[in-house]
DNA sequence: ATGCGGACCTGTTAGC
DNA sequence: TGCTAACAGGTCCGCA
């Protein structure tokens, strides 16, 4: 489910919730996520504060005094901060309880996510330590993307969407920024040129922004923190509307697979 | 080094 | 209406 806005979008409403927070008890129904969920996890964190909700790339790391929670979403994870503690429903794998009352519930369907006791830096820990730049900073720009992708042959969107080259980018904001761009998804990441490397430097910060202004994108069952959903679903220009007219010159959009994942474009505006 | 396909898991939708 | 296949927001890993 989630990519960067959407991520970002659950930091923003469960953080106020957090900061300040200490943890009674953790209660996990499931045995394993992504990878087995670490038991020491009910012994260790009870008593612990949270004093910071960050994110990096499309992890949310929880500073507690002592130590850190690596939380991912993976497709189909959501969180919930709930007033108090409610009898759990399908999917809802793990609860952390402060001594509020507040408790914040982790909710995923498809197992792909993850939650990791990380007791050092988390910026050090293995699965983030390689990743690229955050595509909203300084660092993602046309130098950087036209370097990186030097030589390299694979199509432009599973280059971009790789979260080595930057991170947060997903299926979704992958062809939108690539529309935005007026370039095709299967162009190879070693053709592209100076200057269209800046559009799409460009148009990936733009369509970021504006999705995290818009709360993020709704498919099926994404919510922020609040449980409201995100609203950049209406502001889609290509994803997921094969056979629609497109917005700029009408032609039909089309959808092809790419990477083992649908990839949508207008074939007159990219090229 | 690069790039691809498979794997992980459940739910929903498309198609016969 | 009911069954089956394909597909869904991610990414790690092993292999060529």
């Amino acid at each position: 489910m989630p990519e960067l806005p959407e991520v970002e979008t659950t930091r923003r409403g469960i953080e106020p919730h957090l900061v300040g927070q200490q943890l009674a008890e953790v209660v996990l129904r499931c045995a394993k996520l992504r990878w087995p969920l670490e038991r020491e996890l009910v012994a260790t964190l009870p008593g612990l504060t949270i004093r910071a909700v960050e994110r990096r790339a499309k992890y949310l790391l929880l500073r507690l005094d002592r130590g850190n929670l690596l939380l991912h979403l993976g497709m189909s994870g959501s969180l919930r901060v709930l007033p108090q503690p409610q009898p759990p429903g399908r999917h809802d794998h793990v609860d952390l309880i402060f001594t509020s009352g507040v408790v914040l519930r982790l909710h995923d369907p498809r197992k792909f996510g993850a939650l990791l006791w990380c007791p050092g830096e988390p910026l050090q820990h293995r699965l983030l330590r390689a990743l690229g730049p955050e595509p909203l900073s300084d660092e993602l720009n046309a130098h950087y993307l036209r370097k990186l992708a030097s030589g390299r042959k694979q199509a432009v969107k599973p280059f971009i969407m790789s979260q080595q080259v930057i991170v947060g980018v997903g299926n979704i904001y992958a062809s939108e920024a690539l529309f935005r761009a007026g370039i095709l998804p299967t162009a190879p990441a070693g053709s592209i040129s100076l200057s269209r490397w800046q559009r799409l430097a460009t148009a990936i910060k733009q369509v970021l922004n504006e999705a995290i202004e818009a709360g993020g994108t709704t498919l099926q069952d994404f919510t922020g923190g609040d449980g409201k959903p995100g609203y950049f679903k209406q502001q889609l220009q290509v994803y997921g509307r094969a056979g629609e007219p497109c917005t700029a010159c009408h032609e039909q959009i089309r959808q092809i697979r790419l990477g083992q994942r649908s990839t949508y474009y207008c074939p007159r505006c990219q090229s």
